[in-house]
DNA sequence: TTTTTAATTGTTAGCGCTATCATTTGTTAG
DNA sequence: CTAACAAATGATAGCGCTAACAATTAAAAA
């Protein structure tokens, strides 16, 4: 430790290492970043010097003297939630084997946290950007483009990503599950939504009408089940299903958590589930296969559409990948026991 | 967009901003980060010169150069699981109250991983760091206290904190689980575990040994349910234990996941809970509450260990708070359906 | 042997900010 | 009216690294 400046203290530099190894501090520089350049007798003597001196490494001033952070920016809805830890986990996984770091952030589903938590990240200098969501205020847009950052928009699909994407269907998926549903001979179908403006959840919604409308089974109906996406929210929304009369024949929930949550909801109340009433989610997480009755889901590969956009984001940075690039996934539907489905059935999609 | 340095292309700086509005950088500086020290009307020149130019604060090299990383550090076992999520809330959300980003990493439950991830972060130059669990190689305790940079520990106890410490016995609460398991009458009682040596694992197993020993139930009976904390490898223990002769009456779980898995495995067999055999379990998840039969268990502060961990992280770095704080926290034993405590029992603790 | 070329190391000049001190201007006290 | 002080702004010198180029040496070609 030195003392510099007025007394602050400073650790080891990369000066100090060049200085034990008698070597210049570019050549440290290279050792540490393109070692073949150097020559192997250096290049020990090098590494001895890091290690005597426990010299770490300063990837502040590498980033602003490279220009390159070496850091990806994740932007979701909320970092507390099921739903997202797989594709955390899928970009974290495909980051960490190119020695790049994440960080994360999340907007609470409004676009307008959305918008000031990329302002905020920008300022770290990210090299990129994977974003859950397609729907951005224009600012957020501008700002974006503006920086020339490249970004990977995912979980949604739209034909103006603002750069590349990792498309999923919600309304294709909801709409599959929704007619999945029909033709096993459900005819009062409930869907089970949120009251938070969030474009994915309004695709689904969209999905389950579409389907419904299709099928000529008259008039949709959409319960709301308050801000939180929770078990909680879905038993609230369980208790007023099983008041409506005449009761419907299924409900299908925005999500898995949702519909566990009121798939327990209805047992506890004394509904068997799929006897008196079916039941459905979306997501196809881990729970939902474990649960009596098993649930019935929309499986969506969530682990690979974030290691899919983590790997289309890294090739955007290298420049190996052009702007634009799309990629869809697919999604399964799995017919499970909570609406009737004993045998394992699978539909697979795109 | 200027163009320097052999054509690389640069954005907006705050010399621009400065020429803009006719000041030095160095009021823009202030204006950004000590804006009372400012005449107003300059102020307000400079922040439309800001808006005019789109601007963005470079906090790469900000940080370089004011030895401030605005950066903290947190890191967990996995992030893909509901057990951290809370923690990470409650970490994240003191952060963002505090302007500061939080920078997440997984050691996978390996102290060697955690050396190494530990060390990449160090790189970053984070202000500071929030680490679940206390125990460590060697190597990872010296390079951080080498590095002078503050640490918070969480979620499991020790007298020797490398720095300050949130703490929580699980080899407590695990025992007051086996009491109050004990206390309702149940005598044989097996343990769920895992195979990953893992201190808060082996000190929450050791915790139920020492009640069953207090209890003089003989010797205590341990199952491992494989490396993964899963519904599924709740599951397939469940199997075990339902092979087993005689077979136990109660069941308590490593966590709530597991505990959730054997208990809906059971179901399936045809084995009632808690008629046949109770379950309980540890963390005190959402969901616990809304299994059928609702699943016991203890209830940690999840969110709020986080919340605590990430101020006096703050305050140290703030230089507020001394080295080697610590502050425990406390668990209730929530007896539910799945022991046969119908009405909620709940026992508080610290 | 001399020239050309490649491989290796070093030198220089920043990257875009901020700590520190110096300077200027305005206020208050003597 | 001037000295003494406070408040507001600016000038300077880095923070610790790397891009770009220069210099040196060794190997290959002529």
């Amino acid at each position: 430790m030195r003392q510099k400046r007025g007394g602050r203290a400073a650790g080891v530099t990369m000066e100090d290492v060049a200085r034990v190894a008698g070597v210049s501090a570019m050549t440290v520089s290279r050792v540490l970043r393109q070692p073949t350049l150097v020559n192997a007798d250096l290049k020990a003597r090098v590494e001895a010097a890091i290690r005597e001196t426990g010299y770490i490494y300063n990837l502040v001033a590498s980033s602003l003297a490279s220009q390159r952070s070496g850091i990806i920016a994740l932007i979701l809805p909320t970092v507390a939630s099921s739903i997202f830890t797989d594709s955390v986990k899928g970009v974290s996984d495909v980051a960490r084997t190119h020695a790049v770091q994440m960080i994360m952030a999340e907007t609470n589903y409004s676009p307008a946290e959305e918008e000031k938590v990329i302002e905020a990240l920008l300022r770290r200098r990210p090299d990129g950007f994977v974003i859950v969501g397609v729907s951005h205020t224009r600012a957020t847009r501008a700002l974006l483009e503006k920086s020339g950052v490249p970004v990977v928009e995912t979980w949604d699909s739209t034909p103006t990503p603002i750069d590349s994407l990792v498309g999923l269907s919600n309304f294709d998926a909801m709409k599959a599950m929704t007619e999945a549903l029909v033709a096993q001979g459900f005819r009062r179908i409930v869907f089970v939504g949120t009251a938070t403006p969030d474009r994915r959840a309004q695709m689904r919604a969209k999905g389950y009408e579409a389907g419904i409308a299709e099928a000529g089974l008259g008039a949709p109906l959409i319960l709301n089940a308050g801000d939180l996406t929770s078990m909680e929210s879905g038993r609230i929304v369980a208790e007023r299903i099983a008041a409506l009369r005449p009761r419907p024949d299924a409900v299908l929930c925005l999500n898995d958590v949702l519909a566990a949550g009121a798939l327990l909801a209805f047992q506890r109340m004394g509904i068997a589930v799929p006897a008196d009433i079916a039941v459905a989610g979306f997501g196809g997480l881990d729970f939902s296969s474990h649960l009596n009755p098993s649930l019935s889901t929309v499986d969506i590969p969530r682990y690979e559409m974030g290691q899919k956009a983590a790997e289309m984001l890294l090739g955007r940075i290298a420049g190996t990948a052009a702007q634009g690039g799309t990629c869809e996934m697919g999604y399964r539907i799995m017919l499970r026991e909570s609406t009737g489905g004993s045998r394992p059935t699978e539909a697979k999609a795109s």
